[in-house]
DNA sequence: GAGAAAATTTGTAATAATTACAATTTTTCA
DNA sequence: TGAAAAATTGTAATTATTACAAATTTTCTC
């Protein structure tokens, strides 16, 4: 579906920020952090601002077009993809990779009395990558 | 267990901060920040500093004798029960409750080939006390 | 138990993500 | 087209966390 549309169906003006912000995230599977938004679209809308980010971001993230992950300790990440699925973040090297469930729930359900909304599986580890990694670097450097 | 015995076994050595941080995390249910930890034990161990909180609490995370929470964007939260359960976090006060959870793995298992070591489930949504707190508010002032 | 060596703590200063806010710019709509 | 409303921008403030060197505490040996 058209960004443009998205952001008029959640009653969400157009302005190009939003429109370059969206259609970025959208097409991402990296999880960006805002800097790394801004960074990534600067060039593309020169006026962006930091601040524009955190804005749009938040404004996104209420209205359900994006999730936004505290996986990660130093910054927020931002997701795209708003069907139900975890994550799994990657001590080594900071990277996160989707993980697919079918077991869990998007929210809106109701738990002891508490009314869920978001859902948020997060893994933490190793990543497959660095595993190699280790046991090469182990390989050549035994002690 | 006694908490000096568990700095013990973890080859953690004792002293008067760690035993005093230790003992306070594992009587606790409410999830404190590093800041609450500090506020909390300031009185007992007059020369106390945040630093060291941050220090001991890092520490006794690498022991596996705490887990630290990311479900409160502001800060971390520190968690003395390291038995497997997910955390519900109140958006409107900030509560976090345990959830338990019999089908959630503690970790130490495979993920398409990568390492997962920490498992969390976060809920995120409205805590019981502040649903009824809207629902007496609406009534007061109906609009 | 005294005293040296090692480990730990402490306070301050630095870092970095995020937010507040007022001025400017863009968008909307009559 | 032009005024009103909405959004963006840049700077400054805030705040959690980390770095680091000096001071203190703990440990270990004699």
């Amino acid at each position: 579906m058209d960004v443009r549309q998205k952001l008029k169906d959640c009653g969400i003006g157009i302005t190009k920020p939003r429109v370059a912000i969206l259609e970025y995230l959208m097409k991402q599977c990296t999880h960006p952090t805002v800097d790394d938004i801004y960074q990534a679209l600067v060039s593309e809308v020169p006026t962006l601002s930091r601040t524009t980010v955190y804005n749009v971001v938040k404004l996104f993230a209420e209205h359900g077009l994006v999730n936004t992950l505290g996986i990660d300790d130093r910054n927020v990440c931002v997701d795209g993809d708003t069907t139900p699925h975890g994550h799994f973040f990657c001590k080594e090297c900071g990277r996160i990779i989707d993980v697919p469930l079918t077991e869990l729930s998007a929210g809106g359900f109701d738990c002891d009395g508490n009314m869920v909304t978001e859902v948020h599986l997060y893994y933490k580890g190793v990543c497959s990558e660095c595993m190699s990694k280790r046991e090469t670097d182990e390989s050549r450097s035994p002690r």
